[in-house]
RNA sequence: GGGCCUGUGGCUUAGCCAGGAUAUAGCGCCGGGCUUCUAACCCGGACGUCGAGGGUUCAAAUCCCUCCAGGCCCGCCA
């Protein structure tokens, strides 16, 4: 309905003022849609916009194409608002099932995301990058895109190579109950503690790089042994977040099919390309100083080399790519897209998000010092079962523990997504432990709280009369659902998703505590009823939107 | 040194790309509301030179320039 409208009012504007911009946008407080063209005009016709805009609004007013719209000069602005039959038809869409879903496109979208190196857990930077790509494949999927996820698995790096010589050389065993990516990780610790006594140990583990990049089968097997655990291990993390892949790409597997060689002898051939000790493109040309090397002096590949033959089999089989990396790729990420363009191959739309840090400083894999997801989670549901617990006493525990589960992903997930990416954050407990307003639970409980009502309701007609503010402005910010999810995909920025659930849950909020429902008899009684289901349906598919469980009860 | 990002009340944050109507919301603070549909809630109040300066414009948090502060990057790591 919205979108609609709001086309047929730019249409109806272009005709009336004869300008291409009529300067459309949504009025906030004053209107449903508001234009500031009278400002545009004024200069040309060489009259105060208070009286364009009253001409316009005249004209307009007696136009019945519009329809159910209230159009009103105020000042220099033209105002729309959204009429009774317009408000009641919006909330007959937001009934629908899957409402906010929008027609089907046929490109189809590979979003990679997360990615991060199998040599520890997933920690609180890295979830992040989950939450966001995560959100963003759920709009993309709303939005109709068919759509692959993708996790791309560095399955052949230093950091691995560490891990597996750790393994085969410090004897630490796997303690009663650890989890696999945790156990990789304190290898991979100790391993670089061991380094650092004694560098000379950087050789054997160079030695099984090349190895590795030869396809020596035993060497493989053991790249292969300490991947396939810790990814076991980050599954467990990924699926407790409600976030999953479609697919998990092993980088190796671009060096053993080929690709990598074939990737090589086209960069070759390209003018950019050097070759002295090590082959590499001089991107000076597109505004990169530095080499982008792709082959070692030994011959191996890098990281760079197996990124570009991943992201050509991509362009091939997916029109549209999306990654979604930490602001620390953005150097490496345009050098790639730069590269990819030089091939005649198809860049990747690169989402970036910036970091997250902790209260003292980085946080390093490497020297141990990070908080785990895992941790996160099983913090933030301890706080959420004592919730719970506190509040609904009476539920059985199993139920309860299934609650403070959902819960606390909501808390988690919500607090990372409704920042901006762009903003760099530092982690803190208190945040992620607050279920008050703002956060993933306050929304899930107004979700509940309109199941409840819905409830001891029991049947009733549908009705749409809405005269109090409270339902006037719900029905509104009902009508507004699709366009956040147009909006989330093209700006490629999930966070819109998050403000809209939290706006509708405050209007909801509000409009419980001023306007009785089950009390309320009639007409009046059954549009409530019919403004509760539809505002239930719209934080259902808003919350499941950004990976978080609706709760019918909590 | 260079590149990218950020700077909005004590703290966190929306709005900035597509300039317009009293700058969004939360935490914290002060005050009020549970025999009434779940108080993980609601209402009222105090708190802002939108980092600083200049420019463009009828109009700047938003666009341009300079400066300051913070984050990230500038490896034959990934």
């Amino acid at each position: 309905m919205f979108q609609e409208k709001y086309h047929q009012i730019e249409r109806v504007l272009r005709a009336c003022t004869g300008e291409e911009d009529v300067l459309l946008t949504t009025g906030g407080d004053h209107a449903d849609l508001a234009s500031t063209i009278a400002f545009k005009l004024a200069k040309k016709q060489k009259r105060p916009p208070h009286q364009i805009a009253s001409d316009i609004a005249g004209k307009l007013s007696r136009n019945p194409e519009l329809g159910d719209l209230q159009i009103e000069a105020v000042g220099p602005y033209v105002n729309f608002r959204f009429g009774p039959s317009l408000l009641a038809e919006a909330v007959r869409e937001a009934l629908e099932p899957g409402y906010g879903k929008l027609p089907a496109h046929s490109e189809r979208v590979v979003l990679e995301h997360t990615s991060a190196n199998p040599n520890g857990p997933l920690h609180v930077g890295h979830i992040r990058n989950t939450v966001i790509g995560d959100s963003l494949a759920r709009a993309f999927r709303k939005a109709g895109y068919p759509l692959e996820v993708q996790y791309y698995l560095n399955d052949m790096g230093r950091q691995v190579a560490t891990v597996a010589w750790g393994l085969d050389h410090l004897g630490i065993a796997r303690e009663e109950g650890e989890k696999e990516d945790h156990y990789v990780a304190r290898v991979y610790v100790a391993a670089n503690r061991e380094i650092q006594e004694n560098p000379g140990i950087t050789e054997e583990i160079d030695h099984l790089m090349q190895e590795m990049e030869r396809g020596d089968p035993e060497t493989a097997g053991k790249f292969r042994a300490v991947v396939s655990l810790c990814v076991e291990g980050i599954k467990a993390t990924l699926a407790a977040l409600n976030a999953s892949h479609d697919r998990f790409v092993w980088e190796s597997d671009f060096v053993r099919i080929g690709d990598v060689d074939r990737v090589i002898e086209r960069v070759r051939r390209l003018p950019q390309t050097h070759e002295d000790e090590t082959l590499w493109v001089d991107l000076s040309e597109q505004g990169f100083e530095k080499k982008y090397i792709l082959r070692r002096s030994d011959g191996t590949s890098v990281y760079s080399t197996r990124d570009l033959a991943y992201h050509t089999w991509k362009g091939r089989n997916y029109d549209r790519l999306i990654d979604v990396l930490g602001a620390d790729h953005k150097l490496i990420g345009a050098q790639l897209q730069a590269t990819l363009k030089l091939l005649g191959e198809q860049p990747p739309e690169i989402v970036y998000f910036e970091f997250v840090s902790l209260p003292e400083g980085s946080m390093s894999t490497r020297a141990g010092k990070f908080v785990s997801a895992d941790d996160l989670i099983e913090e933030v549901t301890a706080k959420a079962f004592e919730e719970v617990t506190i509040r609904r006493p009476e539920l059985p525990e199993e139920e309860r523990r299934a609650i403070a589960k959902s819960v606390a992903i909501a808390a988690i997930r919500y607090d990372i997504v409704k920042v901006s990416p762009e903003k760099s954050t530092v982690f803190d407990w208190k945040e992620a432990l607050n279920f008050e307003r703002q956060s993933g639970p306050y929304i899930q409980y107004a979700h509940a709280r309109a199941c409840s009502i819905l409830e001891k309701a029991g049947e009733f007609e549908q009705a749409y009369r809405y005269e109090t503010e409270h339902e006037v402005a719900l029905a509104r910010h009902l009508a507004r659902f699709p366009v956040v999810v147009e909006q989330t995909v093209k700006e490629l920025r999930p966070h819109h998703l998050a403000s809209y659930a939290r706006e509708l849950a405050d209007l909801f909020n509000a409009f419980y505590h001023y306007n009785p429902v089950l009390k309320s008899e009639g007409e009046t009684r059954s549009s409530r009823l019919t403004l509760v289901d539809a505002v239930r349906n719209t934080l259902k598919e808003s919350l499941e939107t950004l990976g978080i469980d609706a709760l019918r009860s909590m």
